[in-house]
DNA sequence: CATCACGATTAGGAATCCTAACCCTGTCTG
DNA sequence: CAGACAGGGTTAGGATTCCTAATCGTGATG
């Protein structure tokens, strides 16, 4: 027979846990610190281990405590999602996504309407931030993140992989002077994404692989947004490294092209990924089929 | 942020859903059937829908209900597993192991041994039953069950394959008359595991597939654990079909001998079988590894 | 050295939860 | 076919749990 101690104090344990900070669950449980401090030594007494070590100026798990943890954090995910189940029956749906801001306004939101199409009973919430840090307040349900694939105590599926291109606006291939080698870009504005670094390649590494190392890689405005660089150069203000995904829609609208067509793999990919409790519900499993299918059209996952 | 209702009143639910029934589900929780039923329709009002259909003879789930019942379920479970996370740091550590009658006597006991001296902090409860009952009351940590790995809602992993061979005590090799082909068995006595029929092919169908259709294959003491047939034949009684698993120990010991070499292959295995939420017990996980150490000792899981 | 941020502690009141007793309905049983 | 029984529903009131508000202690901050 399973065994629980109070399922508040749990609860507050879980929360307090998660911020380091009794202050900021009982905030997030609307009730006073010093409830929250009472439901602890509650759960502590009942399970007979100190959970917390209180630093006077902070808190810090003890071992037990945060051996616990992640599993109390993914029971209450389960418990919420069972609820959701059970309360939105009929009304309304939605499922909130996470993703780039670039990522987001370049290849999610124009597909969006597809999916719209297909499951007009879901609403899509899409939430652009620039890190992973919606899952632990439990704002999202699903996000899309670019990487190694490596979340912890996350599911997480392959969405597509990625590469680098460069791209400029067609006038400037015509240019002054035209654009006809990697040796040309001396002459011309290079625009830089200047996002977290470990998100490609630099214009540095680029011409390095081009075989022009006569051109100097570092000048030209610096954008700390990927969508930027590709708006700049569909406005035809220089020369961008851009993921392909994002350029896409440009290339095929023909507000780009793809001057030299060398282009960088990378070592990072788009991943789905989310909590495993939010597989149990449908309409996050309808957005990740979706998503799925807009990558290989005829076969969802496996 | 997560929103959950009264925790209480989920827990009240779940039980109740589990045995479709308010007095059950109040014997479980240790309070009055009055209880759970205002706990559950506290529930049903804070989600605005019928979860139980009412009938004068008992309940029902409704669509609701059902949905998020699963979800539920394995939350509960994975809070009891961070409990006891918490709880057992030090203490003596256990797992409840649950197996077949004549699969705990004849394959797992005898290894237990083994088990202990790897792992002298760790206590195995063999909880040895006929059908798979225990993981909805959370008294069993881990089952080992043959048959085809269809086990909804709980984590499944493979064991071994299993297959069925002729065994007989040695001395009948050499008896009046002797065991020299198959249809020598007319003349002796066969020894039937009238367990549930799934489990295994029947001597008749043994018999047909070794070209002894003139042997009667009903005639014959019959028992409802394997490890009584096999006991049976060990004591000469007779000669036995059994599960290759089973009789691996007698016949290592000589006390059983394979007769003629005719096995047949069965489409059942044995599986590990747990709730997906045990995964974060550490006295689980190793006892899991220990048993696909067993069949190959080189390598656990992948 | 005053202030702030953080947690601990306490008393008392608010909210929740439970029991006990009773009702209703259909089923089983002699 | 009547009575017992088993299942669930309802209610009042008391037991328990939980929370707030106020106060204290401690170290960091400016």
């Amino acid at each position: 027979m399973r065994r629980l101690p109070p399922l508040n104090a749990l609860r507050a344990f879980e929360a307090a846990a998660r911020h380091l900070s009794f202050a900021r669950a009982a905030d997030e449980l609307s009730v006073t610190p010093g409830a929250v401090s009472q439901q602890i030594k509650l759960l502590e007494d009942t399970v007979g281990t100190p959970l917390f070590v209180r630093d006077p100026r902070g808190l810090q798990l003890t071992e037990a405590g945060a051996a616990a943890l992640p599993s109390l954090r993914d029971g209450f995910d389960r418990l919420a999602a069972g609820t959701r189940l059970m309360t939105e029956r009929g009304g309304p749906r939605r499922v909130v996504v996470s993703a780039a801001p670039s990522f987001a306004s370049k290849w999610l939101v124009p597909r969006l309407d597809g999916f719209q199409a297909a499951h007009p009973d879901i609403d899509v919430y899409v939430h652009a931030d620039m890190q992973l840090v919606d899952f632990a307040s439990g704002e999202a349900d699903l996000a899309i993140r670019f990487g190694r694939g490596e979340y912890e105590d996350l599911e997480t599926q392959l969405l597509m992989a990625e590469r680098i291109v460069p791209v400029c606006a067609p006038a400037l291939l015509r240019g002054d002077p035209p654009l006809k080698a990697p040796s040309d870009l001396a002459h011309h504005t290079l625009l830089h994404d200047d996002g977290r670094t470990e998100d490609g390649p630099s214009w540095a590494m680029w011409l390095a692989a081009a075989g022009a190392q006569e051109v100097e890689g570092t000048r030209g405005p610096r954008f700390n947004q990927s969508s930027m660089a590709i708006e700049a150069a569909v406005a035809g203000k220089g020369v961008a490294l851009a993921k392909y995904a994002l350029a896409e829609a440009d290339l095929i609208a023909a507000r780009l092209v793809i001057p030299f067509d060398l282009t960088t793999p990378t070592e990072f990919s788009y991943w789905i990924v989310h909590p495993e409790a939010k597989a149990a519900l449908p309409e996050v499993a309808a957005f990740k089929g979706w998503l799925l299918s807009q990558v290989s059209p005829e076969q969802g996952p496996a």
